[in-house]
DNA sequence: AATAAAAATAAGTTATCAATCACTTTCAGG
DNA sequence: CCTGAAAGTGATTGATAACTTATTTTTATT
Protein backbone atom coordinates (compact mmCIF):
# COMPACT_ATOMS: atom_id res chain seq x y z
CA UNK A 1 0.00 0.00 0.00
CA UNK A 2 1.42 3.32 -1.06
CA UNK A 3 1.53 6.11 1.34
CA UNK A 4 -1.48 8.74 0.26
CA UNK A 5 0.85 11.82 -1.04
CA UNK A 6 -0.38 14.71 -2.96
CA UNK A 7 1.54 16.73 -5.70
CA UNK A 8 3.21 13.63 -6.77
CA UNK A 9 5.70 13.73 -10.16
CA UNK A 10 3.52 12.78 -12.58
CA UNK A 11 5.42 9.16 -13.48
CA UNK A 12 4.99 8.41 -9.71
CA UNK A 13 1.24 9.29 -9.96
CA UNK A 14 1.00 6.90 -12.93
CA UNK A 15 2.89 4.38 -10.95
CA UNK A 16 0.91 5.08 -7.89
CA UNK A 17 -2.88 4.66 -9.94
CA UNK A 18 -1.80 1.22 -10.65
CA UNK A 19 -0.84 0.44 -7.54
CA UNK A 20 -4.72 1.15 -6.51
CA UNK A 21 -5.77 -0.81 -9.28
CA UNK A 22 -3.99 -3.82 -8.46
CA UNK A 23 -5.42 -3.15 -4.64
CA UNK A 24 -8.64 -2.24 -5.23
CA UNK A 25 -8.98 -5.56 -7.72
CA UNK A 26 -7.59 -8.25 -4.81
CA UNK A 27 -10.78 -6.93 -3.21
CA UNK A 28 -13.48 -6.52 -5.97
CA UNK A 29 -14.68 -7.58 -9.28
CA UNK A 30 -13.14 -5.00 -11.78
CA UNK A 31 -16.52 -4.09 -13.10
CA UNK A 32 -16.84 -2.52 -10.26
CA UNK A 33 -13.42 -0.76 -9.64
CA UNK A 34 -14.28 2.88 -11.33
CA UNK A 35 -12.08 5.74 -11.78
CA UNK A 36 -13.88 7.61 -8.32
CA UNK A 37 -12.91 4.48 -6.46
CA UNK A 38 -9.16 4.54 -7.54
CA UNK A 39 -8.67 8.41 -7.22
CA UNK A 40 -10.38 7.72 -3.68
CA UNK A 41 -7.33 5.08 -2.47
CA UNK A 42 -4.77 7.69 -3.25
CA UNK A 43 -7.16 10.06 -1.88
CA UNK A 44 -7.72 12.09 -4.80
CA UNK A 45 -10.47 13.66 -6.64
CA UNK A 46 -11.90 11.68 -9.66
CA UNK A 47 -10.94 14.17 -12.11
CA UNK A 48 -7.26 13.86 -11.20
CA UNK A 49 -6.84 10.17 -12.34
CA UNK A 50 -7.92 12.31 -15.94
CA UNK A 51 -4.96 14.64 -15.55
CA UNK A 52 -2.78 11.15 -16.25
CA UNK A 53 -4.63 9.17 -18.41
CA UNK A 54 -6.86 10.33 -21.10
CA UNK A 55 -9.35 7.26 -20.84
CA UNK A 56 -9.96 4.43 -18.24
CA UNK A 57 -8.66 2.12 -20.50
CA UNK A 58 -5.45 3.80 -20.70
CA UNK A 59 -5.62 3.08 -16.72
CA UNK A 60 -6.22 -0.97 -17.50
CA UNK A 61 -3.70 -1.25 -20.04
CA UNK A 62 -0.88 -0.18 -18.06
CA UNK A 63 -2.09 -2.23 -15.09
CA UNK A 64 -1.55 -5.20 -17.38
CA UNK A 65 1.75 -4.19 -18.75
CA UNK A 66 2.86 -4.25 -15.64
CA UNK A 67 1.27 -7.44 -14.74
CA UNK A 68 3.12 -8.89 -18.06
CA UNK A 69 6.15 -7.46 -17.11
CA UNK A 70 6.54 -8.50 -13.23
CA UNK A 71 5.34 -11.97 -13.57
CA UNK A 72 7.67 -12.29 -16.76
CA UNK A 73 10.26 -11.07 -14.55
CA UNK A 74 9.49 -13.44 -11.79
CA UNK A 75 9.19 -16.94 -13.64
CA UNK A 76 12.25 -16.00 -15.82
CA UNK A 77 13.92 -15.73 -12.57
CA UNK A 78 12.92 -18.93 -11.52
CA UNK A 79 13.42 -20.64 -14.52
CA UNK A 80 17.35 -19.60 -14.46
CA UNK A 81 18.99 -21.88 -12.59
CA UNK A 82 20.63 -25.14 -12.92
CA UNK A 83 20.46 -28.23 -15.97
CA UNK A 84 17.34 -30.21 -14.12
CA UNK A 85 14.56 -29.29 -16.45
CA UNK A 86 11.94 -30.48 -14.53
CA UNK A 87 12.79 -29.06 -11.46
CA UNK A 88 13.21 -25.34 -13.39
CA UNK A 89 10.07 -26.02 -14.32
CA UNK A 90 8.53 -26.41 -11.09
CA UNK A 91 10.63 -23.30 -9.90
CA UNK A 92 8.24 -21.75 -12.74
CA UNK A 93 5.10 -23.12 -11.14
CA UNK A 94 5.38 -22.14 -7.92
CA UNK A 95 7.01 -18.40 -8.81
CA UNK A 96 3.58 -17.89 -10.72
CA UNK A 97 1.53 -19.45 -7.73
CA UNK A 98 3.27 -17.41 -5.33
CA UNK A 99 2.60 -14.11 -7.40
CA UNK A 100 -1.13 -14.81 -7.84
CA UNK A 101 -1.44 -15.22 -4.00
CA UNK A 102 1.02 -11.95 -3.30
CA UNK A 103 -1.70 -9.81 -6.41
CA UNK A 104 -5.19 -11.56 -6.05
CA UNK A 105 -6.41 -9.51 -8.10
CA UNK A 106 -4.72 -10.96 -11.13
CA UNK A 107 -6.46 -13.56 -12.14
CA UNK A 108 -9.93 -11.07 -11.46
CA UNK A 109 -8.14 -8.92 -14.38
CA UNK A 110 -7.27 -11.47 -16.47
CA UNK A 111 -10.32 -13.20 -16.38
CA UNK A 112 -12.38 -10.07 -16.85
CA UNK A 113 -10.78 -9.69 -20.16
CA UNK A 114 -10.79 -13.25 -21.25
CA UNK A 115 -15.05 -12.00 -21.62
CA UNK A 116 -13.92 -10.05 -24.24
CA UNK A 117 -14.69 -11.00 -27.53
CA UNK A 118 -13.39 -8.24 -30.19
CA UNK A 119 -9.91 -7.50 -29.29
CA UNK A 120 -8.55 -4.90 -26.95
CA UNK A 121 -5.54 -3.42 -26.47
CA UNK A 122 -5.59 -4.87 -23.12
CA UNK A 123 -6.55 -8.51 -24.56
CA UNK A 124 -3.36 -7.87 -27.17
CA UNK A 125 -1.20 -7.34 -24.09
CA UNK A 126 -2.61 -10.60 -22.90
CA UNK A 127 -2.15 -12.24 -25.84
CA UNK A 128 1.87 -11.65 -25.70
CA UNK A 129 1.55 -12.28 -22.17
CA UNK A 130 0.37 -16.02 -22.91
CA UNK A 131 2.46 -16.29 -25.94
CA UNK A 132 5.77 -15.50 -23.87
CA UNK A 133 5.20 -17.62 -20.67
CA UNK A 134 4.02 -20.62 -23.38
CA UNK A 135 7.39 -20.48 -25.11
CA UNK A 136 9.38 -20.16 -21.72
CA UNK A 137 7.29 -23.31 -20.53
CA UNK A 138 7.98 -25.01 -23.93
CA UNK A 139 11.45 -24.42 -24.15
CA UNK A 140 12.00 -25.90 -20.44
CA UNK A 141 10.25 -29.13 -22.23
CA UNK A 142 12.35 -29.75 -24.85
CA UNK A 143 15.22 -29.38 -22.85
CA UNK A 144 13.77 -31.91 -20.34
CA UNK A 145 13.02 -34.03 -23.42
CA UNK A 146 16.44 -34.03 -24.73
CA UNK A 147 17.85 -35.12 -21.39
CA UNK A 148 15.70 -37.74 -21.09
CA UNK A 149 13.72 -36.74 -18.50
CA UNK A 150 10.71 -36.42 -20.07
CA UNK A 151 8.99 -39.20 -22.14
CA UNK A 152 9.88 -38.66 -25.91
CA UNK A 153 6.01 -39.36 -27.30
CA UNK A 154 4.41 -36.42 -25.20
CA UNK A 155 3.34 -33.42 -27.34
CA UNK A 156 5.18 -30.50 -25.86
CA UNK A 157 2.31 -28.67 -26.74
CA UNK A 158 -0.61 -30.56 -24.79
CA UNK A 159 1.95 -30.14 -21.77
CA UNK A 160 2.48 -27.21 -21.90
CA UNK A 161 -1.77 -26.65 -22.01
CA UNK A 162 -1.93 -28.76 -18.86
CA UNK A 163 0.64 -26.86 -17.25
CA UNK A 164 -1.48 -23.89 -17.38
CA UNK A 165 -4.24 -26.05 -16.80
CA UNK A 166 -3.01 -27.06 -13.18
CA UNK A 167 -2.41 -23.55 -12.30
CA UNK A 168 -5.69 -22.11 -13.66
CA UNK A 169 -7.14 -25.29 -11.02
CA UNK A 170 -5.36 -24.31 -8.29
CA UNK A 171 -6.42 -20.41 -9.26
CA UNK A 172 -10.14 -21.00 -9.79
CA UNK A 173 -10.15 -23.07 -6.25
CA UNK A 174 -8.32 -20.28 -4.39
CA UNK A 175 -10.99 -17.80 -6.11
CA UNK A 176 -14.36 -19.89 -5.23
CA UNK A 177 -12.82 -20.62 -1.14
CA UNK A 178 -12.08 -16.86 -1.10
CA UNK A 179 -8.98 -18.06 -0.11
CA UNK A 180 -5.55 -17.50 -1.94
CA UNK A 181 -3.16 -19.17 -0.11
CA UNK A 182 -4.77 -22.46 -0.34
CA UNK A 183 -3.36 -22.29 -3.59
CA UNK A 184 0.15 -22.23 -2.09
CA UNK A 185 0.12 -25.19 -0.14
CA UNK A 186 -1.66 -27.28 -2.64
CA UNK A 187 0.60 -26.20 -5.40
CA UNK A 188 3.92 -28.62 -4.64
CA UNK A 189 1.40 -31.78 -4.25
CA UNK A 190 -0.39 -30.53 -7.70
CA UNK A 191 3.20 -29.84 -9.30
CA UNK A 192 3.95 -33.45 -8.35
CA UNK A 193 1.00 -34.77 -9.95
CA UNK A 194 2.05 -32.73 -13.15
CA UNK A 195 5.51 -33.83 -13.01
CA UNK A 196 4.07 -37.74 -13.25
CA UNK A 197 2.12 -37.02 -16.39
CA UNK A 198 5.50 -36.00 -18.07
CA UNK A 199 8.12 -37.85 -16.52
CA UNK A 200 9.87 -41.00 -17.94
CA UNK A 201 8.29 -44.10 -16.88
CA UNK A 202 11.01 -46.44 -15.84
CA UNK B 1 -32.09 -20.47 -31.82
CA UNK B 2 -36.04 -19.91 -31.18
CA UNK B 3 -38.39 -18.23 -33.04
CA UNK B 4 -38.93 -14.95 -31.83
CA UNK B 5 -42.87 -15.62 -31.06
CA UNK B 6 -45.17 -12.85 -29.58
CA UNK B 7 -47.33 -13.71 -26.60
CA UNK B 8 -45.72 -16.72 -25.08
CA UNK B 9 -46.89 -18.19 -22.05
CA UNK B 10 -45.23 -17.34 -19.50
CA UNK B 11 -43.24 -20.01 -18.44
CA UNK B 12 -42.07 -20.41 -21.92
CA UNK B 13 -41.01 -16.89 -22.11
CA UNK B 14 -38.88 -17.36 -18.93
CA UNK B 15 -36.85 -20.59 -21.18
CA UNK B 16 -36.68 -18.05 -24.32
CA UNK B 17 -34.73 -15.60 -22.25
CA UNK B 18 -32.73 -17.76 -20.52
CA UNK B 19 -31.61 -19.18 -23.82
CA UNK B 20 -31.41 -15.30 -25.99
CA UNK B 21 -29.15 -14.88 -23.02
CA UNK B 22 -26.99 -17.70 -23.87
CA UNK B 23 -26.67 -16.91 -27.38
CA UNK B 24 -25.99 -13.07 -26.56
CA UNK B 25 -23.38 -14.70 -24.27
CA UNK B 26 -21.92 -17.06 -26.93
CA UNK B 27 -20.64 -13.51 -28.97
CA UNK B 28 -20.73 -10.99 -25.74
CA UNK B 29 -18.90 -10.09 -22.96
CA UNK B 30 -21.97 -10.57 -20.45
CA UNK B 31 -21.16 -7.25 -19.10
CA UNK B 32 -22.28 -5.64 -21.91
CA UNK B 33 -25.69 -7.85 -22.08
CA UNK B 34 -28.14 -5.50 -21.54
CA UNK B 35 -31.64 -6.08 -20.74
CA UNK B 36 -32.63 -4.27 -23.84
CA UNK B 37 -30.48 -6.38 -26.21
CA UNK B 38 -32.26 -9.61 -24.55
CA UNK B 39 -35.54 -7.99 -25.44
CA UNK B 40 -34.35 -7.38 -28.71
CA UNK B 41 -32.99 -10.54 -29.56
CA UNK B 42 -36.53 -11.70 -28.50
CA UNK B 43 -38.08 -9.13 -30.77
CA UNK B 44 -39.79 -7.79 -27.83
CA UNK B 45 -39.18 -3.98 -25.57
CA UNK B 46 -37.24 -4.17 -22.83
CA UNK B 47 -39.87 -3.30 -20.68
CA UNK B 48 -41.43 -6.52 -21.09
CA UNK B 49 -38.08 -8.54 -19.46
CA UNK B 50 -39.53 -7.37 -16.45
CA UNK B 51 -42.96 -8.90 -16.89
CA UNK B 52 -41.28 -11.81 -16.13
CA UNK B 53 -38.44 -11.53 -14.08
CA UNK B 54 -37.93 -8.79 -10.76
CA UNK B 55 -34.61 -7.94 -11.69
CA UNK B 56 -31.84 -8.04 -13.95
CA UNK B 57 -29.81 -10.52 -11.61
CA UNK B 58 -33.02 -12.73 -11.49
CA UNK B 59 -31.88 -13.62 -15.11
CA UNK B 60 -28.77 -14.38 -14.39
CA UNK B 61 -29.70 -16.69 -11.04
CA UNK B 62 -32.34 -18.52 -14.30
CA UNK B 63 -29.41 -18.83 -16.70
CA UNK B 64 -27.20 -20.51 -14.33
CA UNK B 65 -29.83 -22.43 -13.12
CA UNK B 66 -30.12 -23.87 -16.52
CA UNK B 67 -26.74 -24.60 -16.90
CA UNK B 68 -25.78 -26.51 -13.98
CA UNK B 69 -29.08 -28.50 -14.19
CA UNK B 70 -28.21 -29.34 -18.19
CA UNK B 71 -24.26 -29.56 -17.59
CA UNK B 72 -24.57 -32.39 -14.06
CA UNK B 73 -26.93 -34.35 -16.62
CA UNK B 74 -24.28 -34.07 -19.48
CA UNK B 75 -21.38 -35.16 -17.54
CA UNK B 76 -23.82 -37.38 -15.33
CA UNK B 77 -24.96 -39.20 -18.42
CA UNK B 78 -21.61 -39.89 -19.57
CA UNK B 79 -20.18 -40.96 -16.02
CA UNK B 80 -23.01 -44.23 -15.99
CA UNK B 81 -21.70 -46.93 -18.48
CA UNK B 82 -19.35 -49.01 -17.54
CA UNK B 83 -16.76 -50.43 -15.24
CA UNK B 84 -13.22 -49.03 -16.18
CA UNK B 85 -13.49 -45.76 -14.21
CA UNK B 86 -10.47 -44.20 -16.44
CA UNK B 87 -12.82 -44.81 -19.53
CA UNK B 88 -15.79 -43.04 -17.95
CA UNK B 89 -13.53 -39.79 -16.51
CA UNK B 90 -12.49 -39.68 -19.93
CA UNK B 91 -16.51 -40.03 -21.38
CA UNK B 92 -16.75 -36.97 -18.35
CA UNK B 93 -13.92 -34.70 -19.52
CA UNK B 94 -15.50 -35.01 -23.21
CA UNK B 95 -18.45 -34.34 -22.35
CA UNK B 96 -17.91 -31.23 -20.66
CA UNK B 97 -15.87 -30.03 -23.27
CA UNK B 98 -18.32 -31.09 -25.61
CA UNK B 99 -20.82 -29.13 -23.69
CA UNK B 100 -18.74 -25.83 -23.24
CA UNK B 101 -18.05 -26.11 -27.10
CA UNK B 102 -22.09 -26.24 -27.76
CA UNK B 103 -22.84 -23.00 -25.33
CA UNK B 104 -19.31 -20.71 -25.92
CA UNK B 105 -21.19 -18.55 -23.44
CA UNK B 106 -21.13 -20.42 -20.41
CA UNK B 107 -17.76 -19.94 -19.22
CA UNK B 108 -17.84 -16.52 -19.92
CA UNK B 109 -20.57 -16.24 -17.75
CA UNK B 110 -18.81 -18.35 -15.54
CA UNK B 111 -15.67 -16.12 -15.47
CA UNK B 112 -17.86 -13.24 -14.31
CA UNK B 113 -19.01 -14.79 -11.28
CA UNK B 114 -15.66 -15.76 -10.55
CA UNK B 115 -14.93 -12.20 -9.93
CA UNK B 116 -17.01 -11.13 -7.51
CA UNK B 117 -16.21 -11.22 -4.25
CA UNK B 118 -19.12 -10.91 -2.02
CA UNK B 119 -21.47 -14.34 -1.93
CA UNK B 120 -24.20 -13.50 -4.50
CA UNK B 121 -26.95 -15.45 -5.34
CA UNK B 122 -25.62 -16.84 -8.43
CA UNK B 123 -22.32 -17.68 -6.98
CA UNK B 124 -24.16 -19.99 -4.94
CA UNK B 125 -25.64 -21.98 -7.50
CA UNK B 126 -21.99 -21.89 -8.94
CA UNK B 127 -20.92 -23.02 -5.91
CA UNK B 128 -23.63 -26.10 -5.84
CA UNK B 129 -22.66 -26.96 -9.19
CA UNK B 130 -18.79 -27.27 -8.73
CA UNK B 131 -19.55 -29.06 -5.70
CA UNK B 132 -21.93 -31.55 -7.44
CA UNK B 133 -19.09 -31.58 -10.30
CA UNK B 134 -15.88 -32.30 -7.85
CA UNK B 135 -18.23 -35.01 -5.76
CA UNK B 136 -18.77 -37.11 -9.30
CA UNK B 137 -15.18 -36.84 -10.37
CA UNK B 138 -14.05 -38.02 -6.93
CA UNK B 139 -16.23 -41.01 -7.00
CA UNK B 140 -14.53 -42.35 -10.14
CA UNK B 141 -11.59 -41.41 -9.03
CA UNK B 142 -12.16 -43.80 -6.02
CA UNK B 143 -13.40 -46.18 -7.85
CA UNK B 144 -10.20 -46.21 -10.21
CA UNK B 145 -8.43 -46.65 -7.21
CA UNK B 146 -10.53 -49.30 -5.57
CA UNK B 147 -10.31 -51.50 -8.78
CA UNK B 148 -6.20 -50.90 -9.45
CA UNK B 149 -6.72 -48.79 -12.19
CA UNK B 150 -5.55 -45.95 -10.60
CA UNK B 151 -1.91 -45.48 -8.27
CA UNK B 152 -3.04 -45.41 -4.59
CA UNK B 153 -0.52 -42.97 -3.45
CA UNK B 154 -2.18 -40.30 -5.81
CA UNK B 155 -4.81 -37.72 -3.41
CA UNK B 156 -8.22 -37.92 -4.78
CA UNK B 157 -8.10 -34.45 -3.81
CA UNK B 158 -5.46 -32.96 -5.71
CA UNK B 159 -6.36 -35.49 -8.83
CA UNK B 160 -9.65 -33.59 -9.30
CA UNK B 161 -8.18 -30.51 -8.83
CA UNK B 162 -6.23 -31.04 -12.35
CA UNK B 163 -8.84 -32.54 -13.53
CA UNK B 164 -10.23 -29.17 -13.63
CA UNK B 165 -7.67 -27.34 -14.71
CA UNK B 166 -7.42 -29.67 -17.53
CA UNK B 167 -10.69 -28.83 -18.55
CA UNK B 168 -9.86 -24.93 -17.97
CA UNK B 169 -6.46 -24.91 -19.57
CA UNK B 170 -8.62 -26.03 -23.16
CA UNK B 171 -11.05 -23.66 -21.95
CA UNK B 172 -8.50 -20.46 -21.81
CA UNK B 173 -7.09 -21.61 -25.26
CA UNK B 174 -10.43 -21.81 -26.87
CA UNK B 175 -11.56 -18.27 -25.85
CA UNK B 176 -8.25 -16.86 -26.67
CA UNK B 177 -7.96 -18.21 -29.74
CA UNK B 178 -11.40 -17.31 -30.15
CA UNK B 179 -11.82 -20.79 -31.50
CA UNK B 180 -13.76 -22.81 -29.22
CA UNK B 181 -13.81 -25.97 -31.26
CA UNK B 182 -9.60 -26.21 -30.76
CA UNK B 183 -10.60 -27.40 -27.76
CA UNK B 184 -12.60 -30.26 -28.74
CA UNK B 185 -9.73 -31.39 -30.78
CA UNK B 186 -6.87 -31.26 -28.26
CA UNK B 187 -9.20 -32.68 -25.45
CA UNK B 188 -8.78 -36.42 -25.86
CA UNK B 189 -4.63 -35.61 -26.24
CA UNK B 190 -4.78 -33.68 -23.42
CA UNK B 191 -7.16 -36.44 -21.15
CA UNK B 192 -4.56 -39.18 -22.03
CA UNK B 193 -1.98 -36.88 -20.46
CA UNK B 194 -3.57 -36.85 -17.06
CA UNK B 195 -4.78 -39.91 -17.77
CA UNK B 196 -1.19 -40.77 -17.34
CA UNK B 197 -0.32 -38.69 -14.29
CA UNK B 198 -2.58 -40.76 -11.83
CA UNK B 199 -2.09 -44.28 -14.05
CA UNK B 200 -1.01 -47.48 -12.23
CA UNK B 201 2.74 -47.45 -13.22
CA UNK B 202 3.52 -50.42 -14.59
C1' DA C 1 10.56 36.25 -3.02
C1' DA C 2 8.48 35.99 -7.64
C1' DT C 3 6.58 33.24 -11.03
C1' DA C 4 5.68 29.84 -14.39
C1' DA C 5 4.67 25.10 -14.95
C1' DA C 6 2.65 21.10 -13.12
C1' DA C 7 -0.79 18.80 -10.20
C1' DA C 8 -5.19 18.65 -8.32
C1' DT C 9 -10.05 20.08 -7.67
C1' DA C 10 -15.16 21.42 -7.89
C1' DA C 11 -18.81 21.43 -10.45
C1' DG C 12 -20.54 20.25 -14.10
C1' DT C 13 -22.29 17.35 -18.87
C1' DT C 14 -23.67 13.39 -21.31
C1' DA C 15 -24.77 8.70 -22.03
C1' DT C 16 -26.35 4.43 -20.53
C1' DC C 17 -29.14 1.25 -18.22
C1' DA C 18 -32.24 -0.95 -14.81
C1' DA C 19 -36.66 -0.39 -13.25
C1' DT C 20 -41.61 1.68 -13.25
C1' DC C 21 -46.23 2.71 -14.79
C1' DA C 22 -50.20 3.86 -17.26
C1' DC C 23 -52.00 2.04 -21.25
C1' DT C 24 -52.86 -1.27 -25.37
C1' DT C 25 -53.07 -5.72 -27.62
C1' DT C 26 -53.88 -10.57 -27.69
C1' DC C 27 -55.72 -14.83 -26.21
C1' DA C 28 -58.71 -18.34 -24.14
C1' DG C 29 -63.01 -19.91 -21.83
C1' DG C 30 -67.99 -19.64 -21.28
C1' DC D 1 -68.77 -13.03 -29.68
C1' DC D 2 -67.71 -11.12 -25.32
C1' DT D 3 -64.92 -10.34 -21.49
C1' DG D 4 -61.39 -10.67 -18.09
C1' DA D 5 -56.78 -12.01 -17.50
C1' DA D 6 -52.30 -12.27 -19.29
C1' DA D 7 -48.63 -10.46 -22.35
C1' DG D 8 -46.54 -6.63 -24.27
C1' DT D 9 -45.39 -1.42 -25.14
C1' DG D 10 -43.92 3.67 -24.99
C1' DA D 11 -42.55 7.07 -22.28
C1' DT D 12 -40.18 8.22 -18.28
C1' DT D 13 -37.25 8.25 -14.12
C1' DG D 14 -33.36 7.95 -11.13
C1' DA D 15 -28.88 6.36 -10.54
C1' DT D 16 -24.32 5.84 -11.98
C1' DA D 17 -20.04 6.54 -14.19
C1' DA D 18 -16.82 8.33 -17.68
C1' DC D 19 -15.14 12.42 -19.19
C1' DT D 20 -14.67 18.00 -19.45
C1' DT D 21 -13.51 22.64 -18.12
C1' DA D 22 -12.55 26.64 -15.54
C1' DT D 23 -10.17 27.49 -11.43
C1' DT D 24 -7.06 26.81 -7.42
C1' DT D 25 -3.06 24.93 -5.05
C1' DT D 26 1.54 23.34 -4.86
C1' DT D 27 6.26 22.75 -6.39
C1' DA D 28 10.49 23.97 -8.47
C1' DT D 29 13.51 27.43 -10.62
C1' DT D 30 15.84 31.68 -10.80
Amino acid sequence: MTKATKYLPAYKRRQATVQATLELAAKHAPTEITTAKIAARMGMSQAAVFRHFSTKSAVWEEVMRWVARELMEQVQQAAAPGPPALNALEAVFLAHVAFVAQYPGVPRILFAELQQVSPTPVREIVWELVRDYGLLVASLLERGRQSGEIDSSISTETASSMFLGAVQGLIIKGLLSCDMDIMTRSAPATYALFRRSIELKQ
